[in-house]
DNA sequence: CGTCTTGTCTACCAGTTGGTAGAGGAAATG
DNA sequence: CATTTCCTCTACCAACTGGTAGACAAGACG
């Protein structure tokens, strides 16, 4: 029962789910888990709503499954951010290009931990388990560096969390923009992430504004 | 027609008006437009739906009527920050300051800020047209105290981006916090303030830390 | 060949959705 | 008193919701 999950046959229908998950990742990022409905869904994927209820009994399984897949995403984005083995101001500058690439490459993903944030989403508990893991990797890695006297002294937890509101914002602000018809150009999403970046830098750089050392 | 929303009757009805479009403000700022039905909000109102429908003709002009409403309580509190003609980091400092009562004491307002600032959301236009007027008078605001010197100088448009995800954020956490029944000390939230303003202030202090002047 | 498994479909269904039509009470107005 | 206006209600409705039951085709397999 589980093992169809988990076993990757070679049969058309892989395929299938696949294509919904991805569907259903846009969907569920664009319109919120209350407005998007099964048929609709199907629609777009030019399926009937059956299928979709084949490869997953319900709608919240569905959408546990589409973020289970986000999580797995955004998590790789911080390991292979983190893997250069980087410390202090250059370490966030790291992460931050990382999460912009995705950003950029994935936007869907973004809209989708939009979603999953709300206080009253029905997953609220599903982001829990699947985004902790991270939020308590960042916080320490904070907490250390402040101790190494790299980052500004604050309570880590709150500025991890200005640090993901601007982050976020700012990437959502891009959405919009493509939303809006306003396709985003290179440079100006270049220009963006940069700008963040002196804005975060600015916000964490240790308290006394020391002069360059040796 | 229109004069029925615009007068006020000394009559109950009034009040009835007045009873929907709080209650609806909270519910679609908790579960979002979709997530939102006119016969739950009539149950949470002790009332039937076609009550709601009577003085609303539509869900969606209930919607964009609640909008309103909150916009006009985001406006008064900006209206007020600026009130005291302060200057560059005090101002911000005043409208931080200001939108944060505005949370703790009607923390509905962001959460529906939160729900009509998605890209898709069925009255992003309506957003448009209600929360630029801020949105232009915070960044000639910001445009101005750079040329002043008394902010960072940097792109004005995405800095107030950077602001107003790093407040928003911090704000929606404490709410999430309050549904998971952790209920906020007076004591936490004013040191979440504290510590958001000191993110601010490092984030836009002229480039050069030039000593106190004169 | 017959049987079994896998994937997609048609046919339904009960509950909910936003919305319409209009009855009827209460109070103001003549 | 009769009439009108304002407000809330009951009674519906067509469309859509997530979900169940099962037909049916295509391979896989003995």
């Amino acid at each position: 029962m589980v093992e169809k999950f988990a076993t990757v046959r070679s049969m058309a229908g892989s395929d299938t789910r696949r294509r919904i998950l991805d569907t259903a990742l846009t969907a569920f990022g664009r319109d919120g888990y209350a407005g998007t409905s099964l048929d609709g869904l199907a629609a777009e994927l030019g399926i009937r709503k059956q299928t979709i209820l084949y490869w997953f009994p319900s709608k919240l399984d569905l959408f546990e499954a589409v973020v289970d897949d986000a999580a797995v995403d955004l998590a790789d984005a911080f390991d292979e951010a983190a893997a250069g083995g980087l410390a202090g101001l250059d370490q966030v500058q790291a992460i931050v290009d990382r999460v912009f690439r995705l950003a950029v490459h994935r936007p869907q993903v973004l809209g989708l931990v939009r979603e999953v944030t709300r206080p009253e989403s029905p997953t609220a508990s599903r982001l829990g388990a699947r985004i902790r893991p991270l939020y308590d990797r960042a916080r320490d890695f904070l907490t250390r560096e402040m101790e190494a006297g790299r980052i500004r002294r604050s309570d880590p937890a709150m500025l991890l969390l200005s640090l993901y509101s601007a982050v976020v914002g700012m990437v959502t602000e891009l959405e919009v923009q493509r939303t809006v018809g306003f396709e985003p150009t290179l440079r100006s999403t270049v220009m963006r992430r940069r700008e963040l970046m002196r804005f975060l830098r600015a916000a964490l750089a240790p308290e006394p504004p020391a002069p360059a050392g040796p």
